[in-house]
DNA sequence: CGTATACTTGAATTGAGTCAATAAGTGTGG
DNA sequence: CCACACTTATTGACTCAATTCAAGTATACG
């Protein structure tokens, strides 16, 4: 993990979706001085659970995936980042998950106490994050219902609309998925085991509502009937 | 769903839990005068899943539980809420889930327009709420592990010892709990079937670890037990 | 006291997990 | 460019934890 303290933001491919909407040109300047920039291999750690939480991040590039681990073992991916998206609300002192890159991944480091003091001078940067917190919120309950009550094939479905849906808001196109993430991770996201989340995949194709030319690319073909059978409309 | 206006900070018994423990009495008069006080009998709805979300609320007495409902009927709890709880955070302009009086419940409305008018003024308001958001995330993550790769008696045991730590914050004693719930509430807010949940809580009185006098009363007996099944460490 | 609701228990079923083997990619260095 | 090692993905056969369906038993309530 490297960092440099460097003026990322005047470049920054994200600053439309980031934390740092809400500031005025002059204003990120400013804030700019409290960031620095962190690069990440695939695999690398970002922070562990338990770790002291000092610092947030924004994601610039790339993807992360927050995992939380039992005793034994037993892994569940808390959720997948993408660039723009902010990580460090869902911490008091401590972090309560930890953070790995998937893939090569570029970061913005705000340190904690630092940023908390900008609140004073900027309020509509502490009314974004309590706007970011809400959001997330509304996708953790969305996530404990997949969770708690979806079949196998729904969870699969409910993921691939959700990552197509995030894709179109970044303005990729929503029908062919490069899904950065594997098969145990997206399990590991779907409380699935990696032979399930494949053998469903494998289903999907078969019943002719995706195509999988080869992973990690993932073609949706009939996106309708995905969300009906994510919503739990396609009989029992 | 009665409501008055009158002045119910003052006797308040959860002010010092509730989102106006940021607030100095004079203060608290302030708010006062935006409150309405909402009383709601067994059964009876607070609002609605996709209502327009222009209240939140601060429970005062009683529980509520908040679901999300599938097309066919199948129902997520996502969570309990006790006296003291803050409610409303996780919503855009409509409520992403329903919220159900589970006793007897009194709360304080708050109109949303209003109480984020009241931001410039109490600054320190919106602290408490982002506060408040980041533990309900942290919640939130560690639901997303029992829902996910948690069995079925590890999900009982995490339930039951939650539900203690929270009676002993509210000075209960966590040892003899009364249930407000059904089993059924408890099954769709564990990812279990009503019969399961009922099952597991027989097989931990079986095996002593609890006590089951009659519902809705259970007793902790053995609560380091519990406890480590709750966290996966009581082997496979 | 009868009726509705909540809870428990049993028997049969099943969706997803586990274990195990194979196939398909990816990358490395000779 | 190919052979080897390594990781990721797929597929099959079997198992099992939890669900479903079906009674039956408490408990609360008007």
């Amino acid at each position: 993990m490297e960092s440099i303290r460097y003026s990322p933001c005047a470049a920054c491919e994200v600053r439309d979706r980031a934390v740092c909407s809400v500031l005025q040109p002059r204003e990120l300047e400013r804030l700019n001085s409290i960031v620095t920039e962190v690069w990440l291999n695939p695999g690398q750690i970002l922070f562990h659970q338990e770790d002291p939480a000092d610092s947030v991040f924004n994601v610039t590039r790339g993807h992360i995936r927050l995992l939380k681990l039992l005793a034994d073992g037993r892994r569940q991916v808390t959720g997948f980042l993408y660039p723009g998206d902010f990580l460090g609300l869902a911490y008091g002192t401590h972090y309560a998950c930890s953070a790995e890159a998937i893939d090569k991944v570029t970061l913005c480091r705000f340190p904690r106490g630092k940023l908390e003091a900008f609140f004073e001078e900027f309020p509509q940067l502490e009314k974004r994050l309590l706007q970011i917190a809400s959001n997330e919120l509304v996708a953790a309950q969305d996530q404990m219902v997949l969770l708690g009550r979806k079949s196998a094939v729904e969870k699969v479905a409910t993921f691939l609309i959700n990552f197509s849906r995030h894709a179109e808001r970044r303005g990729e196109g929503g029908t062919e998925l490069h899904l950065p993430m594997t098969r145990a991770d997206i399990g590991d996201y779907l409380g699935l085991s990696t032979e399930t989340t494949s053998r469903t995949l494998t289903q999907l194709t078969k019943d002719g509502l995706i195509e999988i030319p080869t992973p990690p690319r993932i073609v949706l073909r009939q996106k309708d009937m995905l969300e009906e059978i994510a919503e739990g409309e396609a009989g029992p």
